[in-house]
DNA sequence: CGTCGGTCGTAC
DNA sequence: GACGTACGACCGACGT
């Protein structure tokens, strides 16, 4: 794989204006305004940092006429004269770039697209890529296979398949779009009444604008007449949107060599225009590398390999390198459907090899048998003792099990690496993670195998582009290790969970996914049934009272029956100001009106019948008859699992109605469904943290502890609690947890806020030890910026110090929350690992099939259950010792909800 | 015909 | 506005 040599060539100009309006305001202490050199030149230091260029020019417009002035004597007249605040600052803008190392391009008499279109031609011809930098959509016209163009303030690109899925047309046609459509900026006039749309559509039927004149007399409508009127001056508006690709330069592309930046006046320019951070980062030393050529490491060395003897030469780099990264392209993001398409590797940064095995690309070469090259893999890929890198290993290792291989010295994973890091950061895909650690914009899946209804497998992906793409995941996968290993080594708590929770983890939801629970599909169906008919009488009933039909599943329109038609009180709204539907407001209202009832009603079965019975059953697997969720291991902040696709982390338990979904999650034959708990363990959790002796005796004698809570609280015996005073703990409990304030309890249980005061303080009395904790987490979140969990598990609280009372009472809930949620996390997943690990020893016949935060469920032979049982309960309470014992209740049943 | 924000509801 | 963490359905506005 060759790569070409590169040129990156910059539309000053348009991104000149365009800074300037969007920091319009910017100036240094003398008054100079700065802001569009300011965005000009992040944006030029981004466009270095990104593609590391060896040749590159800023090419702006220079003053005067040009060729186009002399054609139309109306070209750009609508254009005002340049603003005085944004003319002053061009001659310093020059001098910036100049300084920075980059050849400034000023031609007069030639606008700036031409020398750019000029430029690109010539690069072409040489033998070079050209990328175009510039916030202009009428460059999409010199787009080819060799030019592609990138908008660098938003970050799209656009090459020739992009262009016409922008525009609808190829890259060729947009100078006749162009003259069609018009531009007012430029005064090129276009034709009136044809927008992008018409014009595509024009272009698309009669194949050019030429076309579209020799048939203008078929054209009916006013468009027609508007179009027949624009006859002459189609020609002249096609020639001023025409780039000039052949106007004289003084130099060529092998010019526009990229030099060192000239350090000492760079720092005195960015010093008078008082840019703060950049002049920082120049003066200590550490800012952006020096650009590069491309040949040192820029892109990268992609190899494919395409026979034997390339494929046993890097089979050998494997075995001999101390870690590798690895990844596999597929046929479907599916994991139980996916098949493997290719796989590649990176031994050392910047080196990388793709191997293809089932493309459908005739042209793309041999490629080697997909079998051959697994069984080749597979001593390397089921040795505990090598060690493998990737991007989340979970979906390689079921992709490969589907093949028969198993996965087995996972040792490094850069997902959860980062993850671990910093569980708050937005995502951890690998593109966000190479944009944050390597300042790299890397290739979308996306911009391989496009989105939405175009998407295509990767098999159908050409070699020729599936293979930079799959080598360079490879190879920044390798370098995102390289920079987060040593930060989390720096962390010796981090690294730990990372090694001896999140690693081993892996392989334990991998099992679980794969296993997949039995579902009961007919009992489903029945219930949808009977579900569909009880709200087609609630639906019924509902209008009649309204006396209009209206869609009760759109809170929209019941807000307009409830309270527009019928007049019913509003008592809350929502965030945006529209009166509330939600259940608890309903549930008010319900009490004096009939409506709200059937509302209420109608959307409890509608939930249970769109979310659950009629979506479970067509999650089940037709090869193995099961439902298959994805946990998700880097996304819930606090290091909670996640689960999608379905999630069976929400599976209704409240309500009776809901529990009959549950009764459809079943064993199967000869087996038994067994679910372990943990009983009350972020509120155990919450008596370690915080050592309060009340709590601490509470859960050491093995009380109820909202009954205890009750007693304490309301100051009567235990036996003395009634039900209400329970219910009352409860709730405090539940809020304490969470960091709730007196007003969210007085809500919770409909008491007036000064009672709810009364209980907290009350409890804080009782409690003192608790409410030490708060205060002691709260201080030491405001003075380290993060809390953690009893195993170390950090998370970040950016916002404790925060100015808007809000956004900080937000984050000091958090703060409360998250050691107490993170550390239950914690717990459940030593559990998970311990469990599976004692499954892979035991004789007996037991499966770990699903976590619910709290809580594990397996499948056991029904002969072994009891033996199970035991053994579940102690991994499951050993795994922590913490101040108060962890308590584990199981059950046991032939479904889910029998199990409880 | 997709995307996306708003609202609601399920779980722990 | 006021209780933490998730996922996802539906609606309806919006843009293609």
């Amino acid at each position: 794989m060759t790569k070409r040599p590169r040129l990156i060539l910059v539309d000053g100009s348009s991104y000149l204006y365009r800074a300037f309006h969007a920091l319009p305001s910017l100036s240094n202490s003398r008054g100079q305004h700065t802001g569009a050199i300011y965005g000009v030149a992040n944006m030029l230091r981004r466009l270095i940092k990104d593609y590391q260029p060896a040749l590159m020019a800023v090419v702006f417009d220079a003053k005067g006429k040009t060729f186009r002035d002399d054609l139309y004597a109306e070209y750009k007249a609508n254009r005002p004269p340049m603003p005085d605040e944004l003319r002053s600052q061009v001659a310093l803008l020059h001098q910036l770039v100049e300084a920075m190392g980059l050849p400034v391009l000023v031609i007069d008499g030639v606008e700036a697209d031409d020398v750019i279109g000029t430029l690109a031609r010539q690069a072409a011809e040489q033998g070079m890529d050209t990328v175009i930098s510039t916030g202009d959509k009428d460059m999409a016209q010199l787009v080819n296979e060799h030019v592609t163009l990138v908008n660098t303030m938003d970050g799209t690109t656009l090459d020739v398949a992009g262009v016409e899925e922008k525009f609808g047309i190829p890259p060729s046609l947009i100078v006749d779009y162009l003259a069609l459509v018009g531009d007012t900026s430029d005064n090129i006039p276009g034709v009136p009444k044809v927008g992008p749309k018409t014009a595509v559509k024009w272009l698309k039927q009669y194949g050019s604008l030429d076309g579209i004149i020799q048939h203008a007399d078929e054209i009916k409508g006013k468009v027609g007449e508007n179009l027949r009127a624009s006859l002459d001056q189609l020609p002249l508006s096609r020639q001023l949107a025409t780039i000039k690709c052949d106007v004289p330069l003084p130099q060529g592309p092998q010019a526009l060599r990229v030099r060192e930046p000239d350090r000492e006046r760079l720092i005195k320019l960015v010093g008078e225009l008082e840019f703060k951070s950049w002049l920082s980062e120049l003066l200590s030393g550490d800012g952006e590398e020096t650009p590069q050529d491309e040949a040192d490491h820029a892109d990268g060395d992609y190899h494919l390999l395409q026979d034997r003897q390339a494929f046993t030469v890097w089979l050998q780099r494997l075995r001999d390198a101390p870690l590798f990264a690895f990844d596999t392209e597929t046929t479907s993001l599916d994991y139980m459907q996916a098949r493997v398409v290719g796989v590649s590797f990176a031994v050392e940064a910047g080196e990388a090899a793709y191997v293809p095995l089932t493309h459908d690309d005739p042209t793309g070469g041999e490629q080697l048998d997909r079998d051959w090259v697994l069984e080749q893999l597979r001593p390397l890929l089921e040795d505990a003792d090598t060690p493998l890198l990737g991007q989340n290993l979970k979906y390689d290792r079921n992709v490969l099990l589907n093949h028969g291989i198993a996965l087995r010295g996972m040792a490094f994973d850069t997902m959860l690496e980062s993850y671990v890091l910093d569980s708050t950061a937005s995502r951890h895909d690998m593109d966000s993670l190479a944009l944050k650690y390597l300042n790299r914009k890397t290739t979308s899946y996306q911009d391989v195998a496009g989105k939405g209804a175009k998407q295509i497998g990767f098999e159908q992906v050409p070699i020729a582009t599936a293979g930079p793409y799959a080598a360079e995941d490879a190879d920044i996968t390798l370098r995102l290790h390289q920079v987060l290993w040593p930060k989390l080594e720096a962390e010796p708590k981090l690294a730990a969970l990372f090694r001896d929770i999140e690693m081993p983890l892996i392989p334990v939801l991998s099992d679980m996914e794969r296993t997949g629970v039995l579902v009961d599909a007919e009992m489903l169906a029945r219930q949808s049934e009977e579900l569909a008919a009880r709200m087609a009488e609630i639906e019924k009933e509902a209008f009649e009272v309204a006396g209009e039909p209206f869609n009760l599943g759109s809170p929209k329109q019941i807000q307009a029956i409830l309270f527009d038609k019928l007049g019913l009180p509003v008592l809350k709204k929502t965030p945006k100001g529209a009166p509330s539907t939600a259940e608890e407001v309903l549930a008010e209202l319900a009490l004096d009106y009939p409506l709200p009832r059937l509302i209420l009603d109608y959307r409890s079965l509608s939930k249970l019948k769109s979310t659950y019975t009629d979506k479970l059953p067509r999650r089940i697997d037709p090869d193995t008859g099961r439902v298959h969720t994805s946990y998700h291991q880097a996304v819930a902040s606090t290091g909670r699992l996640s689960s999608s696709d379905p999630n069976l982390q929400n599976i209704p338990v409240r309500t009776t109605e809901g529990r009959r979904i549950r009764q459809a999650f079943i064993a199967p034959p000869r087996h038994k469904i067994l679910a372990a708990d943990y009983s009350q363990i972020e509120l155990r959790i919450m008596a370690h943290l915080s050592g309060d002796e009340g709590l601490l005796r509470a859960f050491a004698q093995g009380e109820d502890i909202h009954r205890a809570t009750a007693a304490e609280v309301f100051g009567v015996p235990l036996e003395a609690v009634d039900a209400e005073q329970r219910r009352s703990a409860k709730a405090i409990n539940f809020g304490l947890i969470y960091g709730m304030s007196a007003f969210g309890l007085a809500r919770q249980l409909g008491i007036p806020r000064q009672a709810a005061q009364e209980y907290v303080d009350l409890y804080f009395q009782r409690y003192p030890g608790v409410k030490a904790f708060m205060d002691r987490t709260r201080e030491s979140a405001r003075e380290k910026g993060y809390v953690e969990t009893v195993f170390g598990r950090r998370l970040y609280l950016p916002e404790i110090n925060h100015r808007n009372g809000q956004r900080r009472q937000y984050a000091e809930r958090t703060a409360i929350n998250a050691p107490m949620q993170g550390t239950a996390a914690d717990i459940i997943k030593k559990a998970m690992i311990e469990t599976h690990r004692w499954i892979g020893e035991t004789a007996l016949d037991v499966t770990l099939i699903m976590q619910v935060h709290d809580e594990l469920v397996f499948e056991v032979h029904e002969d072994q259950v009891e033996a199970a049982r035991t053994e579940i309960e102690r991994c499951m309470t050993d795994v922590a010792a913490l101040k108060v014992p962890l308590v584990v209740d199981t059950g046991v049943g032939d479904n889910w909800d029998e199990a409880h």
